[in-house]
RNA sequence: CGGGGCAUAGCGCAGUCUGGUAGCGCAUCUGCUUUGGGAGCAGAGGGUCGGGGGUUCAAAUCCCUCUGCCCCGACCA
């Protein structure tokens, strides 16, 4: 609790708008999509260098520094230790844990004036895990947690809605090292509890999400999303228990048994069917009648896999992957390849006396009389059972959760939400202490492996995120933990009246006293003008004082979020904004 | 990586088809008037028309080429 007050006395400077840079656009650019890339520009809080790199100007700084500052306190108060590392990193920590080869062109490669590899950090696993098997030699020593807000860099294939999905970002990672996998479990559990507290205190409506560790490995993970029908993740959760996961690892329940077969088999002419919309149509039946066969590379050379699953489903391509049999990456079977290997016309492949090894969806496996291609151009057959018509296959967990499936955990149906990513954490196990070699002596003397977690939060990502996530016609609505400064004070006309100037001044002095960040707009410009820039940029906390209220000893309080406001007597200030902020 | 689009003043755009002195709105600067919800008038500054090459008496405009940026796709049986 101690450490949650070491940055206490952290604060941002009040400023004069007509001494700060405040350059705002009535127009977005045109190639802006998003709603809160259109924002992040014409609320001048970032300026666009190159595809994917940005320059955060000092207002959009601010608000970096807020959310910085929220995820310091909540990181110190879990016990993490700040330290900062080389955003260039030399190549052959890389080779060593084997990510040279692996990470591919997302990994930004240079060389230095001596011909030497080095790459621009796009994670730290590698230097900390080297720090770590340098600095700490005994049990005595663990656990410990490090975590840094630095600069990455991702060379994406295609950066896109501005700083949520930029090349170069600012995040927040941390590491931890552990003498076994309980004390990784806990603090596992315990960062977990702190990015909850992060994006709580952030004022985000988020979720946190069971997920594929992806390319940074291990075995269990947790992805937080900030909620918002823009997101690039599809999330699944049940409406009766807490079970929510990334639509990339949500499980299907296997389904019920196939129903006594009643149709006999048929083979049916159906030219031109190639696609189950098509073939659903012509035949008059719902796509969750037919079956769709998908043929992939198989692991050894020239083969093929059959993958199936129900007409109005699909693959999920994750799932499909962590098949043995199955070429990594997923690769759809060229057309030479499938006449080759099966024989076959695409469009019209089914299980029936197919040459290939089968897997079968769970609820594919649960049809009865149901329709798939023949393995001949421009028939399909129906009236098919998997078990009198078909050979050997394998039923397994191969497609995307749909809304309304039952929750994996037994409790509730699934609905499926938009999400973006804003933090992600990993047990790691001894991924990277194994590959380099990072140990200590235990109690017993001897050299033990360590287990490893890491935990990353996208500190540029939140700022977009919560944009997405409260706006309105106007701009930006900040959560109150967010926003640039606190209190917007409006002068009318105060360069026409020395009175008022000097009132405001004396104001904005007791606002700065009183330990609120204020933006003062004290510019020679029609109110109308000084408004639409204070919500553009969402304040939250506007005071407008002006020669009417200065006569009367009242100032006019507005609140962005709501749009109320109400007169407060001069005197009463200070207590009613206590209230308020 | 594949497909599509765009590139003209800080931002939004017109002009390109049909070659003939580079324009409009916003923003910026000056002056006057105005002043409680993005003011009006008058004036001013600001452009290698993305780069290079070609055709032509003449190129933002036509041709070739390079570059940059944006969008879509990478689920099709």
């Amino acid at each position: 609790v101690e450490l949650q007050f070491e940055f206490l006395n952290f604060r941002l400077f009040s400023m004069r708008v007509s001494q700060y840079h405040l350059v705002t656009q009535k127009e977005a650019p045109a190639d802006a999509e998003i709603i809160s890339h259109q924002l992040m520009l014409r609320a001048g809080l970032i300026k666009s260098l190159a595809s994917g790199l940005y320059s955060w100007l000092p207002l959009g700084v601010r608000v970096l520094r807020k959310v910085e500052q929220v995820v310091r306190e909540e990181m110190n108060a879990a016990g993490a230790m700040e330290l900062l590392m080389p955003t260039i990193q030399p190549a052959d920590l890389w080779q060593e844990s084997r990510r040279w080869e692996k990470y591919g062109p997302e990994l930004l490669r240079i060389k230095d004036r001596h011909d030497r590899d080095f790459c621009y950090g796009p994670t730290h696993e590698e230097i900390i895990t080297d720090i770590v098997r340098r600095e700490v030699k005994s049990y005595k020593q663990l656990p410990v947690n490090f975590y840094q807000i630095q600069n990455k860099f991702r060379d994406e294939i295609r950066p896109r809605f501005g700083v949520m999905r930029s090349r170069e970002f600012v995040m927040k990672d941390a590491y931890s090292f552990h003498l076994d996998q309980e004390s990784l479990t806990q603090t596992y559990h315990r960062m977990h509890k702190a990015y909850s507290n992060v994006f709580s205190r952030l004022g985000l409506n988020f979720r946190a999400v069971r997920a594929d560790s992806g390319s940074i490995g291990g075995s269990l993970s947790h992805e937080f999303h900030v909620l918002a029908d823009s997101g690039e993740d599809a999330i699944a959760f049940s409406d009766q228990s807490d079970y929510a996961a990334n639509v990339e690892l949500a499980e299907t329940l296997p389904g019920t048994e196939p129903q006594q077969a009643i149709e006999t088999l048929t083979k049916v002419h159906t030219p031109d069917a190639k696609t189950i919309e098509k073939l659903a149509n012509y035949l008059d039946l719902t796509p969750a009648q037919c079956l769709k066969t998908l043929l992939v590379k198989g692991e050894k050379d020239g083969s093929v896999v059959a993958l199936m699953v129900r007409g109005d489903h699909q693959l999920n391509a994750i799932k499909a992957e962590k098949i043995p049999e199955v070429a990594k990456p997923l690769t759809m079977a060229a057309p030479e390849l499938v006449a080759k290997a099966l024989g076959a016309e695409l469009g019209y492949v089914g299980p029936i006396g197919l040459s290939c090894k089968c897997f079968v969806d769970y609820a594919a496996a649960g049809l009865s009389d149901f329709v798939c291609g023949a393995n001949e151009k421009g028939h399909h057959y129906t009236g098919v059972n998997w078990a009198r018509d078909v050979g050997d296959f394998v039923s397994c967990d191969l497609r995307n959760v749909q809304n309304g499936d039952p929750s994996p955990d037994g409790q509730g149906t699934l609905s499926i939400a938009r999400g973006i990513e804003v933090g992600h954490i990993f047990d790691l196990g001894d991924l990277y202490s194994e590959a380099l070699n990072a140990g200590v002596l235990a109690e017993d003397g001897k050299h033990r492996i360590l287990t490893m977690g890491c935990y990353g939060i996208g500190i540029t990502r939140v700022v977009a995120a919560a944009i997405e996530q409260s706006h309105d016609d106007k701009g930006i609505v900040w959560p109150a933990a967010l926003a640039p400064f606190q209190i917007a004070l409006v002068t009318i006309n105060a360069h026409k009246s020395q009175r008022l100037q000097e009132a405001a001044d004396g104001l904005y002095e007791n606002l700065k006293n009183a330990g609120y960040d204020v933006l003062m707009d004290d510019r020679a410009a029609r109110p109308g003008v000084k408004f639409a820039d204070m919500e553009l940029i969402g304040i939250p906390h506007t005071l407008v004082l002006g020669e009417r209220g200065l006569d009367a000893n009242y100032v006019e309080y507005k609140h962005r979020q709501s749009g109320t406001g109400e007169d407060v007597s001069m005197t009463d200030l200070l207590s009613f904004l206590a209230e308020k902020i």
